[in-house]
DNA sequence: TTTAAAATATGATATTTGTCATGTAATTAG
DNA sequence: CTAATTACATGACAAATATCATATTTTAAA
């Protein structure tokens, strides 16, 4: 496995901000892990000891509603952390990440996390800054969520798809997703978040082969009532 | 006015991890403030300096959307802190706080506080910690906005404000707020707010007056379908 | 490859929620 | 104290969304 002083993966995350001794004691101690598409990462109510450094592919962070309904509250693809919270808390994990397509993770224990925690402002300022960063956005799907409609919250899923994750050379969106998911991040019933991409596609907003989804008119979706 | 190390406010939030020398340069500086009830106390696309510590009163933290409408993100009472993304980030911030009734508050400058965050870790990690509930709390409800009915969470809004900011003598609901809040805090239109509570009464659920609520049969609201 | 299972699609219908209209009660300004 | 404004209430209706039923297509397992 290569050595986290190497891995271009910390430039999209906190652990930038370690020095390069820091970062050959993390690497010592860090395990890598192979997920395929639909395993399971962690659960709800599970104990998380450390951090989970994402290097290749994408998952969902989701939580069980009561009604028995996912609930998808974040994506998180190279570069990202999950269990970031398992840091500062000794509570169980609110949230279940699931694989979406075959991805490759690091592990690191918490206790080695910790030491630099301590010692490292630059570090712990980062870890600070990325979840303040966190809070924000997720006070934003919060608003999204209680004040707009069902098309509106697809059309904006799938323009943030776009935007952040990207598409691959014919234009489609990298990020694939079942109907499934679309409706567990939108908030919605499946058959719904189905019926509403089927209009977007003969509005000719979007197309689709299957499960790939490529937009082909942004702006009808971006100023769509 | 008194010191910050006499103040019993400092054991609700992540103040009480500074040490003793620390709170008496910051009580040194901060500032005093009165709010009346419905005055704006910062407003969103602000750039604010420092945190605000509520010292009495309640204050909402809402969000304007898209649609026009304000959604409350959050209801912050004696011992909350305000501002906290302003320590990390150079960002404006991205809710307005609004004095639900007269509140009193002590305005801390940044420059005092990032001293402190970069030198003392325990009090790092107490912000740190604050930060990761408060996420996980928003997590929370994000998934109520996307998976329960308005019905749901109007009984919901209610038991919380019951649990976490009790009652007064009679057994009302120590937090006042008008028809319209609850509708920006469960993300509903007014007239819909107004008619569950309505309904609620009628069911006898909840009893009022004026805007005085008073939970009658809090496992009926608890069990509410 | 064949077949069973899962995902997608769509109609019909019920339920929930929003909007507009209008009236009454409660507050607040003068 | 009174007038005027704002908050609350409720009916009627429209729009959005969920649910149930049932094909059809796609995917995965044997």
């Amino acid at each position: 496995m290569s050595k986290c002083e190497s891995c271009i993966i910390k430039e999209f995350n906190s652990l930038k901000s370690l020095t390069r001794e820091e970062l050959m004691r993390v690497s010592a101690c860090k395990t890598g892990k192979i997920y395929r598409k639909g395993q399971v990462i962690f659960e709800e109510g599970e104990t998380i000891n450390g951090v989970y450094c994402v290097k290749d592919g994408v998952c969902k962070l989701s939580k069980l509603s009561e009604n028995g309904k996912d609930q998808v509250v974040k994506l998180v693809v190279k570069g990202g952390l999950l269990g970031k919270r398992s840091l500062v808390s000794e509570q169980k994990t609110n949230l279940s990440a699931i694989a979406l397509n075959d991805m490759e993770m690091c592990f690191i224990p918490k206790s080695e996390i910790m030491n630099d925690l301590s010692k490292n402002p630059k570090f712990t300022m980062d870890v600070l800054r990325e979840m303040a960063n966190d809070l924000k956005d997720s006070d934003e799907s919060l608003v999204n969520m209680a004040q707009k409609s069902v098309k509106r919250r697809m059309a904006e899923i799938l323009m943030y798809i776009h935007d952040d994750f990207g598409t691959d050379e014919d234009g489609y969106l990298s990020i694939i997703l079942s109907r499934e998911d679309y409706a567990s991040i939108v908030g919605t019933a499946t058959e719904s978040a189905i019926r509403i991409l089927s209009q977007f596609k003969k509005e000719g907003l979007i197309s689709a082969t299957g499960k790939r989804i490529k937009i082909e008119d942004y702006n009808s979706l971006k100023w769509m009532e």
